[in-house]
DNA sequence: CTGAAAGCGCTTACAG
DNA sequence: CTGAAAGCGCTTACAG
């Protein structure tokens, strides 16, 4: 009727339980006789069964589950990033349990609770609120924990990231050459670290390059119609820019759409620069220069993390950070001061 | 030390671990005195105790999860989709726990499994692989399971699609009007329920318009690369379509290339439409005509359809199918025949 | 109103 | 080489 148990295997094999659960996991199966072995396998087969995960995590007090908060998976950004996890956990005998946020503070707290409460055995965080993995009571279950795309302020949690430094330098500089001197930035959320990193760090190298301080308006969030809003208000500021980097991509699309309504042309009139590389920005109007993250990549590398993490039952050093290198793409929405 | 449980809730009210459970469960509150309940929740709080999902599932023969199994995460048509899910599942208490199976059909057999021996109470297949959900055992365990944008070949298999016929229709009749005789064909896998509808629709709209038989070559996926190759090859058997109608965006994207690497302009030379209404197609260059899917929508209804099953224990009817209709986004990529 | 007992489906020392 | 027993952390009839 329901679903067979051991109990069902067992009978039909002529054994004890205990004797179906050696003769199925490959760890303990040689304890036993060749000949018990292949009854239970048959029976087994016979039955069609399958163990209950429930069950043996209760028993063994390990899920094999690993937790992964994300603000939105509709942002293409994100499931790069779940694959290269996905990919690496899997071949480990992991499955990743994915929830979702909106970028609502508490609605990271409920799916933190909900994912521990699951008894997963680890957790990846690529939520957005900073100072949020210190803020909850994380390390006092030893539970491994790291972030991804997110610096921690807690040493005791490593953390995966693009080297945006290095990245948004090079921005800047790529500017420069251009022959821009007057730039300007549409701004990610402040509260959000990448929002906030990159608004410091292109200052910052602007001053190095000798540049005015860039002009700066900071959007609400990651998406469309804040870096349009951000870019009117600038223009509406009476801004002189010849170019424009913005936080990422979706930003830099609004950007985009505000200069156009706005009777400037990109690259002609003001170059534009984005983040991310997301999916098509190389298949619109014009063909936007950005920062290729290696969104795959930190996602392996944040499962690698807690793989020798679970393995070795050992964090990683305090201070633990991965930096992976991003490199700029340039398109066309780019061009030589003219 | 380690996570507390009910048992070191009890030993601090002083009862024993049946009435803290009854303490903390809602609906079994009200058969103890106020003065119990209350020392329970202070304890509870106090140790900051967190229910065990496992051991609740294994008592109560329910998780609470609904497993899904999607293609591909990365393709932006499936994010919202869960969403849909996600938002009117959780409103319940479900939550989805998500596989990812690169449409690889051992992967998608070993995903359901693997959701299967996690004792999912649903399963939700966005799965691609036709008769899939007949060659596998669903049915034997009782199992909730709806398809989602992808037809069901056994009636007892309730499903949630995007209304592809009236949509390609739609598309073959906007062509029709532009005056476009002869049209073509970039179809998606014909594996694939969603890939073979829309080109056999589409052939059959094209002769109710009156229009000679259209060009078609099948890609071997959805996506950008295998779109192209696809429109080479329409090309290079000297098709003289002055529209195309690819299967899904990626296709068209894929067609776009390929078309301008072949010296035609799009949609002065020929027109082109695509399906899905992706993220950015708006604002590539020539923004895309395209069929846009309620992909939110199909989310939602799938997940009020397990949710009724789950409530009631009755399947819907057999032979169960919900259609939401799609409308056609006129953009440029599609102009009057000059 | 509350406790003691049984049991969900497994795994793993402990005997033999 | 294999079985009997205990227990993972809960919930829920069953008594009282």
């Amino acid at each position: 009727m329901s679903r067979p148990t051991m109990k069902h295997v067992a009978a039909r094999a002529g054994v004890d339980t205990s004797t179906v659960s050696r003769a199925l996991n490959e760890r303990t199966r040689d304890m036993l006789s060749g000949d018990t072995v292949e009854r239970v396998l048959a029976a087994a087969a016979d039955l069609g069964y399958r163990p209950n995960a429930l069950a043996r995590s209760l028993r063994t007090q390990r899920s094999h589950v690993v937790g992964m908060v994300v603000p939105d998976l509709t942002n293409p950004f994100f499931p790069p990033i779940l694959r290269g996890l996905e990919d690496v956990l899997g071949r480990h005998g992991y499955t990743l349990l994915v929830t979702n946020t909106d970028n609502h503070l508490d609605r990271e707290r409920q799916a933190l609770h909900s994912l521990l409460e699951r008894q997963v055995d680890a957790m990846v965080l690529a939520t957005s609120h900073i100072g949020f993995e210190a803020a909850e009571p994380l390390a006092v279950g030893a539970l491994p924990v790291v972030l991804v795309n997110r610096r921690s302020i807690d040493a005791s949690v490593p953390f995966v990231v693009p080297d945006d430094d290095a990245a948004v330098h090079e921005v800047a500089a790529h500017l420069y050459e251009l022959g821009h001197r007057r730039v300007a930035h549409v701004a990610g959320p402040q509260d959000v670290s990448t929002g906030r990193a990159r608004a410091e760090v292109f200052v910052a190298a602007c001053a190095e390059l000798g540049l005015p301080e860039p002009d700066m308006e900071v959007s609400e969030a990651f998406a469309v119609e804040p870096g349009r809003r951000a870019t009117e208000k600038l223009l509406a500021r009476g801004i002189d820019a010849s170019a424009i980097f913005a936080g990422n991509d979706l930003l830099a699309i609004g950007a985009l759409q505000a200069l156009r309504d706005g009777g400037r042309q990109v690259p002609d009139d003001v170059s534009l620069v984005g983040y991310n590389d997301m999916p098509l920005v190389d298949m619109i109007d014009p063909p936007l220069t950005t920062v290729e993250v290696p969104k795959y990549a930190m996602g392996e590398r944040a499962a690698e993390l807690l793989l020798t993490w679970l393995d070795t039952g050992e964090p990683p050093d305090h201070g633990t950070e991965v930096t992976l290198p991003c490199h700029l793409v340039v398109r066309r929405s780019s061009a030589a001061l003219t």
